[in-house]
DNA sequence: GATTTTATTTGATCGAGGTCAAACCGCCTT
DNA sequence: AAGGCGGTTTGACCTCGATCAAATAAAATC
């Protein structure tokens, strides 16, 4: 892991961002001040469930994943993060402790905020509680959402509902790229491998085709029925 | 559903719970100032997903579920609030939006917070905005350990750790009665009301009896190994 | 206390998805 | 072109937990 300062395109990142953009630039550059950028390979472990936390991580790029470990060594994602999220955020308020193991899968830029300081910032700044309060939201309900989707949908389904959620409305043909290896959209909705293989095929009969990281949809509707 | 004001008695659980304790009183009475409190037979409908919401609620007395439905009708909880519980905050900060539905599970009396109201108090006091934060990681983390034991755990596991969690550490023998109706705990651990019972007889084996809704326990490590 | 009604347990069956092993594929290297 | 490698797919099997039906127990009502 090396270390550096922000960029010109970092902060393009960071003011582009979901919780940077509604932010007045004056708040922004408060918390950006003194960040410190790290670097890191595919699969460092950025830490621990229960270690001592003290930042909190934007992802300039990359991608991190956030799990758990089961007795037996199993483990079980809880939250995927993509360039431009901010995570790590809920350890600030429950006694600096992580909430869950965090590890890379690609090679990934994080630029790290001290979180004793943003919790200081976000005292003083109504704007920033307020952002915080929303990214805290959001990330619940993706937790809730994925709950649920568990309890109540098969793997075809999860896979429908994931396919849908990349679809703009409206639409009935439309065609993505995955923006990451088959292997860690299986973890993110809870599935082996080879469920997430088998739930593709069972998804072809309503029109889905898959090349590669393509997905292919030629019938919006008949993905939402599923 | 009748709406009252609140008597000492309620105020008295409201000063004593995990969110109220810590704010200074007179935050406290900022925001209970002009709160409605409303009483509910059980299975009544509080709200429903997505629609508009402009309370925040507090659990005087009785049981709450918040739940999502799938498109076969079936239901999967999210979360139960029991007395001393605050919920619906998430809505605050979507846009007045519920994120799932919410049926009492008994008779129930609820105080409802403006929840307008509680958002400028919110960044008028930082002390407000504190404890509002840490409510929502609190929740945010109840809904992301039900992911995790969902994904990494058995049935008869998932009931041995809800055991262990109503069991102070460093005891070998306890015994305590379970807070509802083995129907309930069966949904909150997303589990089938059978396959709760049989996960009970699975563990009477490591030393669990059930007798009721009482339960006991003989063998802490036994437990923990499960 | 007798009778309904509601909650829980038990039995039997079935399907979804995990696991292991092997085949397959694209991609990079040599 | 041949080989190697990691990711993905397919096949076979098996376990867990859902579901349906029936029996039992517990609570509520009369």
């Amino acid at each position: 892991m090396k270390t550096l300062r922000l960029n010109s395109n970092d902060r393009a990142v960071l003011l582009g961002s979901c919780f940077f953009e509604k932010l007045p630039l004056a708040a922004t550059n408060a918390i950006l001040d003194d960040v410190v950028v790290s670097t890191h390979e595919e699969h460092d472990i950025l830490f621990g469930h229960g270690e001592p936390l003290d930042h909190v991580f934007f992802v300039l790029s990359g991608l991190v994943r956030l799990y758990r470990l089961g007795k037996d060594g199993r483990e079980a994602d809880i939250a995927v993060f993509p360039k431009g999220e901010l995570f790590g955020e809920s350890a600030m308020f429950l006694g600096n402790r992580a909430t869950a193991n965090a590890q890379t899968i690609e090679t990934t830029m994080l630029a790290r905020i001290d979180s004793r300081k943003l919790r200081k910032l976000a005292e003083q700044t109504p704007e920033i509680a307020d952002a915080l309060m929303q990214l805290l939201c959001r990330h619940a309900q993706m937790a809730e959402d994925c709950l649920a989707e568990d309890r109540l949908l098969t793997a075809p389904q999860r896979v429908a509902s994931y396919i849908l959620g990349n679809c703009p409305d409206g639409i009935t043909n439309f065609s993505f790229r995955l923006p990451f290896q088959k292997n860690v959209l299986a973890g993110k909705l809870g599935l082996a491998p080879e469920a997430l293989s088998r739930a593709f095929s069972a998804l072809r009969r309503s029109g889905v085709t898959v090349k590669g990281r393509v997905i292919e949809i030629h019938d919006r509707q008949a993905l939402e029925r599923f």
